[in-house]
RNA sequence: GGCGACGUCGCCAAGUGGUAAGGCAAAGCUCUGCAAAAGCUUUAUUCAUCGGUUCAAAUCCGAUCGUCGCCUCCA
């Protein structure tokens, strides 16, 4: 089955052929680095390192190309009033967006270019769109003339004379055209500036995607991806810049990534509602984040809560305990002999087995549909649990096991989740739920160790006593005939 | 006002013409001194509402109600 992704373009889902043959040249608009980002970001970036790595699962060799917006308004606005360089301001933001990129286990993109480094390309781009009468310059200003570009607004399916009507901006009597947008902007006093034909300025916000992508990738390529408020203006701007210059097709696959919500709502730095990836790291594993942002499709919203985190630590849990009990058991040998009891349960597990790689590619095929393909995880997941239920070890078991095992490590792979040592991830979680308790471990195992020896000497009452102490505590006791263990609620 | 998206079990969430995936929660069972945990099993004749098209619709069309997004910086 071929991959169809949902370009925006057409709205609607397409077969997907990249222009040569094997390849697929990709770009994704990055952040503006003046703050720590927030989880909208993660999900963004999250959505097209799937999208990456899918890619390559499915044999293409991709030029993944995202890059850093460091030189903005809102950055100097941040430097102003720290009282620094706005070279300070970009630089402590790239390493921390690296750190939370890096904690949410993304792949390196192949190209991280930031737009300062462009400046070259950006003055000759903008040069070249006077030169062919798309754009002009006003008072060390350069704007796009909207009006030179007729399919202006394909992207995001409006009209500009509906688009002036409802302009709630101030009008610049400067501009030709009101919707007309900057590509470059002349230097204020005391802002940082590069030397330019037009004096002292900088570059416009969307003329520095045109200028790496095309430099990196060439004049039309192949994805180019997002968060739904890209569409317009920033992407309707790219696209009318980069075709206006090069006269050929900008992008052939427009992809955007849906919000992430607060109670309903778009969270954004300007409604104030919103969770910096560290703040949410400190309350919950990253991979449980990774995972919560994969259990939805990429371009539905998906509502942030504690709850809805809670959910996915529970389904991550399931499935890495189904993990870790199927290694004990492998573990423990040839032990007990085979019962045959189990067939039916074997049967099942085989059958899910072999089926897996077929019915997770046939789900991201499906414009990278991640929920389903994690679906069909926890259906393996299901029939490895009754097979280890039955507790009979031999050689078949042991072999489709470990085959179940590798066929999720595939997956883990391109979903970028799943790929820690079961036994780690479960003991990574109590290790973080303990943190935060009223007792300590050792008071904890001292207890415990009383309370085992009541029940050896059959004093129930005292060893439910001390059961119920810890409980209201928020420990739970886990008896096993290898002994007591405990965890945190 | 213009453009667009969405409304599927208590909660989360797939499914976009062929008769409702999966997770959480819940219930029953196994296990247990009893529990807990874990595992297994079960759980939507129905997809916001009302009409229409079709042999067949959650899926297509129309209307209504509700929620949200873009139109200003935003992933």
């Amino acid at each position: 089955m071929p991959l169809r992704i949902y370009n925006t373009l057409t709205s609607t889902k397409e077969e997907f052929k990249p222009g040569e043959p094997g390849k697929v040249s990709m770009y994704v608009c990055g952040v503006t680095v003046y703050d720590n980002c927030h989880i909208g970001h993660a999900r963004a970036n999250v959505a097209f390192d799937v999208v990456y790595r899918y890619l390559q699962h499915a044999g293409y060799e991709v030029t993944y190309v995202r890059n850093y917006t460091d030189i903005d308004d809102k950055i100097i606005n941040r430097a102003n009033k720290e009282g620094v360089e706005f070279s300070v301001i970009s630089e402590r933001y790239i390493k921390s967006f690296d750190e939370d990129m890096a904690r949410l286990n993304l792949a390196l993109p192949t190209h991280q270019p930031k737009a300062t480094e462009y400046v070259g390309e950006i003055i000759a781009l903008v040069q070249k769109l006077i030169a062919k009468g798309a754009a002009y310059p006003v008072d060390g200003d350069v704007y796009f003339s909207v009006e030179k570009y007729e399919p202006y607004l394909k992207l995001s399916g409006r009209n500009l004379d509906d688009m002036q009507a409802g302009a709630r901006v101030d009008v610049d009597e400067r501009k030709q055209n009101p919707m007309d947008f900057a590509l470059w902007k002349g230097a204020k006093p005391g802002e940082p500036f590069w030397e330019s034909p037009w004096g002292k300025g900088r570059p416009g916000w969307h003329i520095e995607c045109s200028a790496m992508s095309m430099k990196l990738l060439g004049e039309t390529f192949d994805i180019h991806g997002g968060g739904k408020d890209l569409v317009f203006p920033h992407h309707e701007n790219e696209i009318a810049q980069s075709e206006a210059a090069s006269g050929k097709p900008f992008v052939r696959y427009w992809m955007h990534n849906g919000f992430v919500n607060i109670n309903a709502e778009k969270m954004s730095k300007s409604l104030g509602n919103f969770f910096t990836i560290r703040e949410i790291l400190e309350r919950y594993d990253s991979e449980v984040l990774r995972f919560f942002l994969l259990s939805a499709h990429y371009r539905s919203p998906i509502d942030f809560s504690d709850h809805n985190l809670a959910d996915a630590e529970a389904g991550l849990e399931r499935i890495y305990s189904s993990l870790a009990a199927a290694r004990e058991l492998m573990a423990s040998g040839n032990a007990v002999p085979a019962g045959g009891h189990d067939a039916d349960a074997r049967a099942e597990l085989q059958e899910k087995t072999e089926a897996l790689q077929g019915h997770f590619c046939a789900a991201m095929d499906d414009d990278f549909n991640t929920a389903l393909a994690i679906a069909h995880v926890f259906d393996l997941v299901r029939a490895i649990n009754r097979v280890v239920a039955a507790k009979n070890v031999d050689a078949q078991v042991v072999s489709l096991l470990e085959k179940a095992g590798e066929e999720i490590a595939v997956i883990a792979k391109v979903l970028g989740v799943l790929d820690s040592v079961p036994a780690e991830f479960l003991s990574r979680m109590k290790a973080r739920k303990s943190s935060d308790l009223a007792i300590d471990a050792a008071e904890i195992d001292r207890l415990v160790a009383e309370r085992t020896a009541a029940r050896k000497a059959r004093d129930f009452k005292k060893s439910d006593e001390i059961r119920d102490q810890l409980h209201a505590m928020g420990i739970e006791l886990l008896d096993s005939a290898a002994g007591t263990e405990w965890r945190v609620k």
